[in-house]
DNA sequence: GTATGTTTTAATCAAGCGTTTGAATTATTT
DNA sequence: AAATAATTCAAACGCTTGATTAAAACATAC
């Protein structure tokens, strides 16, 4: 069994596949793109994966599930060290940091997961949308318990309303975040950080979830 | 020259492609699926409108054109009848006001090109992108004007982001607005319309955008 | 050093794609 | 009614796609 070799092959498929998505998505990303520019034949990914839609699951989920572990063992500590329940912001404070833990500071392989994550909601992928919910729907549900508890006044539905609007503002921001910095060079002349992104993008949102009820 | 024919076909494979590049997304969307759904000919779409690139264009044309010259009427109208800025909330609602009129009520259309909008952003289309910004690019900076009037104190950085900040809440929301009507049905069982939505979107997003800035 | 199981390789397959073509059909003009 | 222009049609083109195959190369174990 040729493991270095075998490890060395799926890694590189693997970054490559990331990065490619990223760019130009799913569909219009062919395998023969992918292996060429990664150097490995044609055949590896049917071998290592079984199937392309196996190897999009396997992207995501070797940084999602990482992710998920480190953030469900951070909330459930957190109840249990009995301590008052989270703030909207410290909560997604917490987020932010677990991110920031899993990726080890490597900034641009993160947003290029966030704009993975953005695709996985708007191209058509059913086999994706059923394997994210299936390996990671429970630790949504437990994000979802905090967030109430940080706004106990806050009608449910309303609060299910502020949720998705939070989470378009969070996806759509991050996952065109390379743009939107081009952009912000250009017209403001101001070099900003993803960092920094993260850090403005939270009080927007507690705010946002916060706003007076009208009905 | 068979213009009650010709429109016809055209508006036929408008139609469909509306529907369909917004369930599906213009690459996994083909041209045979369109004709033979619009029932008309293969080679009408290259006819027609040269390739599929200029349709994809003809369908964003269709219903922003309308759109953006109402909108602009209507904001050089206010300036000129020398009333007061809008607030943030006013205007929101004149957005709002004036999606709602070229739709005509017709809200399962406005919520697909909603979901077509949340594409231009996340698919690579440059041929569409180059498209938007050269025929649409000055109303959004007259929407610019409005905004930054509205919220004058807010350092101009700052802003740049909290907007797109709530383009990607409103995107997002409004693109994925039948999915979200249905998890309302079933978990909060309430039917939620497509107008209380936006409705519920714009104290959300004024308020996130109105947030203290801590810099 | 031979045998065994794993990985890589090049070649090939069937299917689907956007586009083009030239003839047939339909509508308009004279 | 004849001539002309616009539209529709079926068929084909060249190309790319994901997947499969059988042979070659490689690593490991005995």
């Amino acid at each position: 069994m040729a493991d270095s070799n075998n490890k060395d092959t799926v890694k590189k498929i693997l970054d490559v596949a990331e990065s490619l998505f990223a760019q130009k998505g799913f569909r219009e990303t062919s395998l023969r793109t992918i292996t060429s520019k990664a150097g490995v034949n044609l055949a590896a990914v049917n071998y290592h994966f079984g199937s392309k839609e196996q190897l999009i699951q396997a992207v995501f989920a070797r940084t999602l599930t990482p992710f998920c572990d480190a953030l469900e063992k951070r909330l459930i500590e957190h109840v249990h060290s009995g301590e008052k329940h989270y703030t909207l912001e410290e909560l997604f404070d917490v987020l932010v940091l677990t991110a920031a833990q899993v990726y080890g500071g490597d900034v641009s392989r993160f947003t290029l997961f966030m704009r993975l994550l953005g695709l996985a909601y708007t191209q058509v992928q059913d086999h994706l949308r059923a394997f994210l919910s299936e390996n990671y729907g429970s630790v949504f549900k437990r994000i979802l318990v905090h967030i109430k508890m940080a706004a106990p006044d806050m009608p449910p539905k309303e609060l299910f309303w502020r949720i998705h609007f939070s989470l378009g503002a969070a996806v759509f921001t991050l996952s065109s975040y390379e743009t939107l910095r081009e952009i912000m060079a250009e017209d403001y002349q101001v070099n900003i950080s993803l960092d920094g992104t993260m850090k403005r993008l939270i009080p927007y949102m507690a705010s946002g979830i916060r706003a007076d009820v009208i009905d």
